[in-house]
DNA sequence: AATTGACAGTTACACTCGTGACCAATTGTG
DNA sequence: CACAATTGGTCACGAGTGTAACTGTCAATT
């Protein structure tokens, strides 16, 4: 009878990592300022791009617009963003950090930095082929 | 003002990655079983050792030990596994698939490795190094 | 100018998940 | 042998999520 070895499957490997990976990143910026994962993805794309609409943000980030919308009202709430209305059109707002919300994002920056550094230098001459798998990968499901 | 790419950040990366590779499986086997990530799991799970507690199982599929009591009650009730009480500890419960687990077990598994086997494919020459580093994540990160 | 359809963002609902409490059974310690 | 500590499994609860419905706004067609 053909069997399949759970722990040498492609799809369960990938998902066991990038949730571990995601468990060690988090005590990144965890202990420091109590981020969610949403929150953190609308934080970088802020602090990367200035000022953007929520549907922008939803879509550099692969996250649903529900997710979107509750983790900009988290972070509205903390002071770290505010919203602007659009001139051009009412519909969506323009949201960028405010001068709270830039402090944690350069304090949380280097140290996501750092860690991923940590990373590619633990693997050392395989960093490389993985960051050049990971985009193969991206294309082959086209996630982008 | 140092800034943070999110779209080349790892854990970011492997995330997306994962969700997109594993939502793509769902395909494999969502349309002829209706199945969620848990309960594909200890199904594969008990497929490959026949018979084992759910303790082992969440073990050896890296799942919380609720997440695997509701998907055993899951697969219970399509009579797709039963329990039995064990002899020498009668806290825990023996699992094994029924016939018609069984039958469900090697229908998915061809085409689990089928989807794997066109994953590697498409990656070409770059799939070895793809496992290899995939190795070495996991013992970074001590997922094991 | 009015109506229709599309779209940005929010909310209600159902569902999933992990934490912590719990029960019954087992093991360890005095 | 008794009693405390541990363990396998379940359940109640709160938090997070996607779907679908909804509001307000814009664009197209008439």
């Amino acid at each position: 009878m053909s069997k399949l070895q759970l722990e040498q499957f492609l799809p369960y490997r990938l998902n066991r990592i990038a949730a571990a990976v995601s468990q060690d990143f988090r005590s990144v910026y965890g202990p420091h300022h109590d981020l969610t994962i949403p929150e953190w993805r609308v934080l970088a794309t802020l602090g990367q791009f200035e000022a953007m609409s929520a549907k922008d943000i939803g879509r550099h980030s692969t996250m649903h617009k529900t997710k979107v919308s509750r983790a900009v009202r988290a972070l509205e709430e903390r002071r770290w963003l505010k919203r602007r209305e659009s001139e051009e059109d009412r519909r969506e707002e323009i949201l960028t950090l405010t001068a709270l919300g830039e402090k944690v994002y350069r304090d949380i920056v280097p140290k996501a930095v750092a860690f991923e550094r940590r990373i590619l230098d633990e693997l050392g001459s395989e960093a490389m082929p993985l960051l050049g798998v990971l985009e193969r990968l991206e294309h082959i499901f086209n996630v982008h």
